[in-house]
RNA sequence: GGGCCCGUAGCUUAGCCUGGUGGAGCGCACGGCUGAUAACCGUGAGGUCUGGAGUUCAAAUCUCCGCGGGCCCA
């Protein structure tokens, strides 16, 4: 049986209510357990990083992805869809220094590294539980009860045995490059840990003397970091420009500079030189060789092993000196340049950003505070021609935003480099959506991409298996815990965690020496990266991973260009040679009302609990999925959000008018023949069951290539226009009916068979209101019914039932009718006060087929006794015409006459004139004088009681004469709507009977009304009905009442039923 | 500085690929309906389509150069 339901759309009470019974019922393993055996769908979850609360990006994210995957379950496709956790890595490890109150790794490896790695651990743990719930809340329907972990050994091992096929693949190799560095976390950070943002350097201006130059010459250099003067080795010039020696003149002294000629302006004017001279000029490519003195080699006496001396680099550049100084210690292309001439890589740095020895009078001074002292002793040597301060876009840590260095060091890398060519031919083997995703963004990305650091000098993390030994310094990859045990001859269980297994020793096999675990761990990028293994099991368990892998589907937001999608296609090509996804879907990101980025620092975020606990999980998902196509940007609107609750609660109404009269007449869809209701559907019916099947092909359509906002779109105009706006007012007064009619069961069927279809394709979009609806309108007859609406199949588009003729015919018919209703509100005639005829002016055959199909339809809506059809070339005969004499013409054939000629012809009978000049091009006026054709043109008169309005293809006119029996009806329709008011207003219900009396003091108006008794009284349920011009008025309550001047008193009384 | 994307009414957007009178929704104003009713519907006002140049008979749409925003990189 169906139920009526609550007056209002209440959706924190039903989403809590669904998901209470979700829980109970455990639809979401049924769901999925239902399909197997099906064909699969491999889907891999992009983890999210376990450091909090869920933000609206993320709530998308999840919100795109379970859209897809419940509409591929309804598709009966067997999902593989384990959510995912990022759970390692330095964001956690800051979030545990800062709660712990530490400052350095000093403070960790006091603490020890055991309680800080299960520090991690729970904290990551505790995280992955209330991200889960809030993703919960959402609607989104992973596979949460095993999700993969990054910090399972399980996981652990998969990014293992990546690393030994990299090595077994020579591709994985340890180097001592300049890497970026965070002098905080005392690590090495990949680029993609780098985040750039604007600080304040200063920006000096040096002098390196020349050796054995004769004049004192100096080589102009330009830096923003100080600190790395200390570490020069050489200065480039690029060969192909030119230089210039130049004697520059400030107070009274003079110095002879060398560099970029063409810069020599924009310098020294800038150093405020007063005058120069330009003593020669040479090609850089001179210059190649020279020797010159380091600045602070009296300071630092390990400079003095060191000889310096100018290099040629193309990445030399126009701008500032065009010498650039060169620290291979301290730069990459600095770095570059050092390997290609075998300069000393001198990097007096330690890992903590603090001078080393080798530093000299700089020892333990910390890289970060040394500016001013460096540039005193640049200064007070004459050697520090002048300083600034500039504002640059520099790089720093991403996780304690500290300003990165670079540094010297011995990493372990993989080696992008060879598998580039690999990487781009793949890439093209993906489907991408949009895509310019994978053609423009994501190439020219890969394209760039340099080998992979992926050591990092810290404790939680994937450890890397890689052994050394102590004697030889041969080194081994380890591919998994069982390999670890067995050359550590462990007995029992190990976690693969530091502090760990950094205390497993190995046997060298090559020199039988000790083998030690290199202290690093992974980048946290490689975690994820082997995610789409690493969900099926694999290498644990093949048998899923020969199956199902690569990837049927991912996605993320734009930002994982660099990182997921790159990652991943790296790992993969590494140990495959493939890509590991097969199609991806690259998501926008969320932007606050303003466009601006959201952040924490700006103060600017919005949640998606905030979000739900205003109006409910369903409005902020089709929000989500309407606003934007899902590649664009998002920019979040309270506003939106609240005009999607409003459409969910139309249809909310929508839902629930029907029901009242289906459960008083007890409406069973089940008992109707669906063949023999065939011959008793109206024409409206028909279209409205075409229209529903057209929006699943729509969906369909829509969905299979991503274009979700246009599916959701699809969804908000079905539901509003066509339901809500047209079908339901048109199938209204059939529910009233009280008797059993085949009519009425008609309107029932449609409008039941199109909620039933509504909401299952609503169901991947809206799931809760879905449900609610399907428990009520299919559960409520049919025990047999799928327990949830998520167990049950996409509906097939019937297409035996779509007729596009029909819907194009009641598209006009929906104008037809909103123009008749605009000409209505131009003479202020209600819609309650019938008009006598409309009549439509139109050329096209589509509007007089459409009038005939939905005749019916127009009469009703727009409360009129009659239509008329006419060609473009006729005319109604209500229009009077009138004729426009046109002086230009008739003046110059009457002369002096003209004037008495217009007159006349403004006074002769238009129509007469009009057929006469039709038939012989002239006409004679009564004086004998005759006019022709193109004198006179006429023009439209339309009468005061008719109103025109223009729709896309024709005109319309409505007649709104009023004559006694449309005044009575007009009257009778205003007693009955204010009798229903009077009804409301005292709450009675709807089947309850009424007394009443209706007293009005005009005895032409109770004429009027008297034929329309009968109407009355079954309109508003009277058992007795009295209407007089001097009665007595009486009942429970009584109104007075002025209807177009005429003043109506209704008494109204609550008949009390037999047994009462 | 470079790559990709975005910029249409106060707000959110359709249209752009394939050039031919810019459509919606929200908000606002006015009105209607009243057995969906603390709901619903209609009408109206509101646009130098980010600025400029070019191609063309014709540009929101194609091309180029700016400006603003986002992501990524240097």
């Amino acid at each position: 049986m169906l139920r009526e339901i609550e007056s209002r759309y209440e959706p924190l009470s039903l989403e809590e209510r669904i998901e209470d019974f979700w829980i109970k019922n455990k639809i979401y393993s049924i769901s999925r357990e239902k399909n197997k055996g099906n064909k699969p769908f491999f889907f891999v979850d992009g983890p999210p990083y376990t450091t909090g609360n869920i933000h609206l990006g993320t709530g998308w994210n999840k919100v795109i992805k379970d859209v897809v995957l419940r509409y591929r379950t309804m598709h009966r496709e067997y999902l593989i869809d384990r959510a995912g956790w990022d759970m390692h890595g330095l964001p956690i490890e800051v979030k545990i220094e800062e709660k712990l109150g530490f400052k350095s790794k000093k403070d960790i490896e006091t603490f020890g590294v055991s309680k800080f790695t299960s520090e991690c651990k729970a904290f990551a743990l505790k995280n992955l539980d209330e991200m889960t719930r809030q993703f919960k809340r959402l609607g989104v329907w992973l596979n949460w009860e095993d999700p993969y972990m990054t910090l399972k050994d399980e996981y652990i091992e998969a990014a293992w045995w990546t690393m030994k096929q990299a090595d077994e693949k020579n591709l994985l190799f340890k180097g001592y490059r300049v890497v970026n560095w965070c002098p905080r976390c005392e690590t090495a950070i990949a680029d993609a840990e780098v985040e750039y943002a604007e600080r304040s350097d200063p920006s000096i201006f040096v002098r390196f003397r020349l050796k054995g130059s004769g004049d004192d010459a100096s080589i102009l250099i330009w830096t923003t970091t100080p600190w790395t003067i200390v570490s020069n080795i050489a200065v480039a010039i690029n060969p192909s420009f030119e230089y210039a020696k130049v004697k520059a003149f400030k107070e009274g002294k003079s110095e002879i500079l060398i560099f970029a000629y063409d810069l020599i302006e924009p310098v020294l004017k800038k150093a405020r030189y007063e005058d120069y001279e330009v003593i020669e000029r040479f090609s850089g490519a001179d210059l190649i060789g020279m020797r010159y003195e380091h600045p602070l080699t009296d300071l630092i006496p390990k400079q003095q092993e060191f000889d310096h001396s100018i290099y040629p680099a193309d990445f030399v550049e126009m701008d500032n000196t065009g010498c650039v100084h060169i620290a291979p210690g301290h730069g990459p292309d600095d770095f570059d340049l050092g390997q290609e001439y075998g300069l000393p890589v001198f990097c007096p740095v330690k890992e903590d950003g603090r001078y080393s020895e080798d530093a000299g009078a700089y020892v333990n001074l910390n890289v970060r505070d040394v500016h001013e002292r460096v540039l005193d002793d640049l200064d007070s040597r004459g050697l520090l021609l002048w300083r600034e301060e500039v504002t640059h876009r520099y790089g720093h840590c991403w996780r304690c935003t500290t300003p990165i260095i670079y540094r010297a060091t011995e990493q372990w890398f993989l080696k992008i480099s060879d598998l580039k060519e690999t990487m781009l031919s793949e890439i093209e083997k993906v489907e991408w959506y949009p895509e310019w995703a994978g053609r423009s963004r994501f190439r020219d990305w890969v394209s760039g991409a340099m080998d992979w650091c992926i050591s990092r000098q810290r404790y939680w993390g994937i450890p890397l298996p890689i052994w050394i030994c102590d004697s030889c310094g041969d080194f081994k990859v380890v591919g998994g815990k069982d390999e670890l045990r067995e050359l550590g001859k462990i007995k029992g269980d190990i976690e693969l965690h530091r502090p760990y297994v950094d205390e497993v020793e190995i046997g060298c096999s090559g020199c039988g020496g000790v083998m030690h675990r290199v202290e690093d761990v992974c980048d946290v990028w490689f975690d994820s990266a082997v995610a789409s293994w690493a969900t099926l099991r694999f290498p644990s368990m093949c048998e899923d991973f020969e199956r199902l892998w690569p990837a049927d589907w991912i996605t993320e937001g734009h930002d994982q260009t660099r990182g997921w999608f790159y990652s991943q296609l790296g790992a993969s090509v590494v140990s495959f040679g493939v890509a590991p996804y097969r199609s991806v879907l690259m998501h926008g990101f969320t932007l606050d009302e303003s466009g601006n980025k959201m952040s924490k620092s700006l103060g600017n975020m919005v949640e998606p609990g905030e979000v739900i606990s205003k109006y409910g999980a369903d409005s902020l998902r089709i929000y989500l999925l309407a606003s934007n196509a899902p590649w664009d940007d998002l920019k979040f609107n309270w506003n939106e959000v609240a005009t999607r609750n409003r459409m969910l609660n139309i249809l909310w109404n929508v839902y629930r008018f029907p029901l009242p009269y289906m459960i008083l007449d007890a409406f069973d869809p089940r008992s109707v023949d669906p063949d023999t209701i065939k011959g008793h559907l109206r024409v409206e019916d028909r279209w409205m069951l075409s229209r529903v099947n057209s929006l699943i092909k729509r969906l369909d359509e829509a969905i299979e290539v991503y274009e979700l906002h246009r599916a959701a779109r699809a969804i908000e105009e079905f539901v509003l226009e066509d339901l809500s706006r047209w079908y339901v007012q048109l199938v209204r007064p059939r529910t009233w009916i009280e008797r059993d009619d085949p009519d009425k069961i008609a309107a029932y069927y449609t409008l039941y068979e199109t909620l039933k279809t509504l909401t299952l394709v609503m169901a991947p979009f809206t799931p809760f209101i879905a449900e609610e609806i399907y428990q009520n309108l299919v559960r409520g007859f049919d025990e047999d019914a799928e327990v949830s609406i998520h167990l049950c199949a996409w509906p097939n588009a019937d297409e035996k039932l779509i007729d596009s003729r029909l819907e194009r015919d009641m598209g006009i018919t929906r104008e037809l009718v909103e123009a008749v209703l605009n000409a209505r509100q131009k003479l202020k005639r209600k819609l309650r006060w019938p008009v006598k005829e409309v009549v439509i002016v139109s050329g096209s055959a589509d509007v007089r087929s459409a009038v005939e199909v939905f005749e019916a339809v127009i009469l009703k809506q727009t409360n009129t006794k009659k239509i008329t059809v006419l060609a473009e070339d006729e005319r109604w005969e209500r229009l009077g015409i009138e004729i426009v004499p046109d002086p230009s013409k008739i003046g110059p054939s009457f002369k002096k006459d003209a004037g008495k000629v217009i007159g006349m012809l403004k006074a002769a009978d238009a129509a007469a004139v009009e057929s006469a000049l039709k038939e012989n091009g002239s006409y004679v006026l009564d004086d004998g004088i005759t006019v022709t054709r193109e004198m006179v043109s006429f023009r439209e008169v339309i009468p005061d009681d008719v109103s025109v309005s223009d729709f896309t293809a024709g005109v319309v006119y409505v007649d709104c004469e009023l004559n006694r029996e449309i005044r009575a009806e007009g009257f009778a329709r205003e007693v009955i709507r204010r009798s229903q008011e009077m009804r409301k207003e005292m709450d009675l219900k709807m089947e309850d009977k009424v007394d009443l009396t209706i007293v009005i003091p005009d005895a032409v108006v109770v004429e009027l009304i008297s034929p329309w008794i009968d109407h009355i009284s079954s309109e508003v349920r009277a058992a007795k009905l009295e209407l007089g011009v001097d009665l007595a008025c009486s009942g429970d309550t009584i109104k007075e009442w002025d209807v177009e001047g005429v003043k109506i008193t209704i008494g109204l009384s609550r008949r009390r039923s037999e047994d009462e």
